[in-house]
DNA sequence: TTATTGACGGGTA
DNA sequence: GTACCCGCCAATA
């Protein structure tokens, strides 16, 4: 990250989007899953989930950003390219305790955590 | 410099 | 119910 800031209106944002989600992300409890429109609503932006995606994307080399609980609003993981392997995204799930067939979050709508509810801020 | 794409979502047809 | 289009902001070609 270094050193440039590519926001025109950082006060807007009050910080960097992308810190954000990373730490919206952070607080997402393991046997959990957010969407990213959640998280972009949540920040504000409610048509920028996309940028969240792109968030994610630098999340990789941060440690403790679990994009595996980030899926889109189908509950599909649409991420799971991104991660080491095909398979990793699920494994890495299913080790929170969340259940994925065919690339998709089981009971998506039971485990879905919105942080605009659960942070109620 | 502009154009296109991208881990998305919502509204409209 | 599915299909298509537009918008969001940033990075890449």
């Amino acid at each position: 990250m270094s050193s440039k800031h590519t926001s025109k209106d950082p006060l807007a944002q009050g910080r960097h989007f992308f810190e954000d989600v990373w730490d919206v992300v952070r607080q997402v409890p393991r046997g959990r899953v957010t969407t990213y429109g959640a998280i972009a609503g949540y920040l504000g932006s409610r048509m920028s989930a996309r940028m969240v995606g792109w968030a994610m994307n630098a999340a990789h080399a941060l440690p403790d950003v679990p994009a595996q609980r980030v899926v889109n609003r189908n509950g599909m993981l649409s991420g799971k390219a991104h991660f080491g392997s095909p398979t990793r995204m699920q494994e890495l799930l299913e080790s929170d305790g969340v259940i994925v067939e065919h690339d998709q979050v089981s009971d998506f709508a039971r485990l879905f955590w919105d942080p605009a509810v659960e942070l109620a801020l």
